[in-house]
DNA sequence: CGTCCACAACTAACCGTTGAGTTACTACGA
DNA sequence: TCGTAGTAACTCAACGGTTAGTTGTGGACG
C-alpha cells in the first residue's frame, strides 16, 4: 500500500459524508468509516482531531462542493432549483447531511452564515426575484422544495401509482419542482 | 407521589416527545427521558418495551395528533399550509421529530404510509387542486414549505435584519408562506 | 370494621456491550 | 537512521437493558 497521506485524509473525508448522511453525527460510528475508508482509526484522530471536527470538515466541504458545483442565478430560479435538485439527486448523501446539520448541530459546529448571506444580498440585489417576497423567505423556500423530494417517505413518493425510483417519475416530479418555483417567482 | 399508571404512561410519551425531538433516535438517551418524565427508568420498558418502541409509539402520537388538530381542507391549500405552521410553531418538537423520521427510520418503525395516502387521494379526488401537477408533488411541497422555516439555520432567519424570533418576522414569514401556496394552485 | 394479602406501581443498583479516544509499537522511505 | 504513515490492542465512560427488591392500594375475609 503506498503511503500517501493526502489520498487517506480525502478517503476519510469521502467515507465520514457517507456515514454522516447515512446515520447523522450521533448515529455515525468512527470504527465504520475507518473501514469503509480502508483507513486505520487512529489517522481519522490525526488528521481531523475527532468526531464532531471530522463532522464539521465534511460539512464545509459539501458546503464548498455545493456551492461551486450549483452556482446561483438569480435571473433564473426555476433554473436554479433544477440544477440543486440535479446535484442532490446525483449526491444522495450530501441531502441527507443537509438535512441532519439543523438538527444535530454541534456546539462548534460550521457555520454557513456566509453561504446564505451571498444569496440573500445576491437575491436582493438583483432586483424583484419574486415580486413582493423576502428574499430570505425565497431562499428558504428553493432549498425546501429541492429537498421535497428526499425528504418524502416513500410512501408518499408512490402514492401515485408509479415507481418512485423510475426517470419518468423523478423527471415529473423535477418538472413539478422548476414550475413551482416559476410560479412562486410571478 | 399518587399511583397512575395512565398518568405515567402520558408523562413518559410527552417526555420522548421532547427528547427524541431534540436528539433523534441515536441521540436520545434513555435516563433523561426517565428524569424528565419524573418516572423511573424502567417504568419505560414496562410500559413501552424498548428505546425503537418508544420511538414509534412517539412518532404514531404525535402523527394522530396533527392529523386531527390540523385537518386538509383541500379547496383552500393556502389556508392549510398556514395551519400546519402556526401548529409546528406551538409545537416545535414535532416538526424535529418529523424531520428525524426520514432520516432515522427504525426497522419496525411507524408507517404513515395511510396518513399520507389519504390526503393524496382527497387531493385528486378534489378535482384539479394544483392544475396540473401531480397530487403527491403537490403533498410534498406544501410538507417542505411548512419545514422551511424550521429547518433553515438561524443565520438565513435573520439574513434580511429582523430579528427571527420576533413576531412580526414570523408573520412575515407566515404571509409569504401562504402566498407562495397560493401561487403554486394557480 | 379491622387486618391481612396479592398485585400493581415504583425504585435502585447492577450488567454487558458498545464505541470514542489512546498508547505503544512496527514498517516504510528518503 | 530518522521521521512519518500505519496498525493492533487497550482503556474507560456511557448507555441500553435487566434483576431483584420495596412501597402503596384495594379488596377478601373473619
Amino acid at each position: 500500500m503506498a503511503r500517501d497521506s493526502a489520498a487517506t485524509r480525502a478517503r476519510i473525508l469521502a467515507a465520514a459524508i457517507d456515514e454522516f448522511g447515512a446515520y447523522g453525527l450521533a448515529g455515525a460510528r468512527i470504527d465504520r468509516i475507518a473501514e469503509a475508508a480502508q483507513a486505520n482509526k487512529r489517522s481519522i484522530y490525526v488528521y481531523f482531531g475527532n468526531k464532531e471536527a471530522l463532522f464539521a470538515a465534511a460539512m464545509t466541504h459539501i458546503v464548498d462542493d455545493i456551492s461551486t458545483s450549483v452556482p446561483i442565478d438569480t435571473d433564473d430560479l426555476p433554473d436554479y432549483v433544477g440544477r440543486i435538485f440535479d446535484y442532490y439527486l446525483a449526491n444522495p448523501s450530501v441531502v441527507r447531511m443537509a438535512m441532519w446539520l439543523p438538527l444535530e448541530r454541534p456546539p462548534q459546529g460550521p457555520d454557513e452564515t456566509d453561504a446564505y448571506a451571498k444569496k440573500v444580498a445576491a437575491l436582493s440585489a438583483s432586483g424583484s426575484p419574486a415580486n413582493d417576497l423576502d428574499a430570505s423567505d425565497v431562499v428558504m423556500f428553493i432549498n425546501a422544495l429541492a429537498q421535497a423530494w428526499f425528504m418524502s417517505p416513500d410512501s408518499l413518493r408512490a402514492a401515485d401509482g408509479l415507481d418512485p425510483n423510475s426517470d419518468e417519475r423523478i423527471a415529473r416530479h423535477r418538472a413539478a419542482l422548476v414550475e413551482t418555483v416559476r410560479r412562486m417567482c410571478g
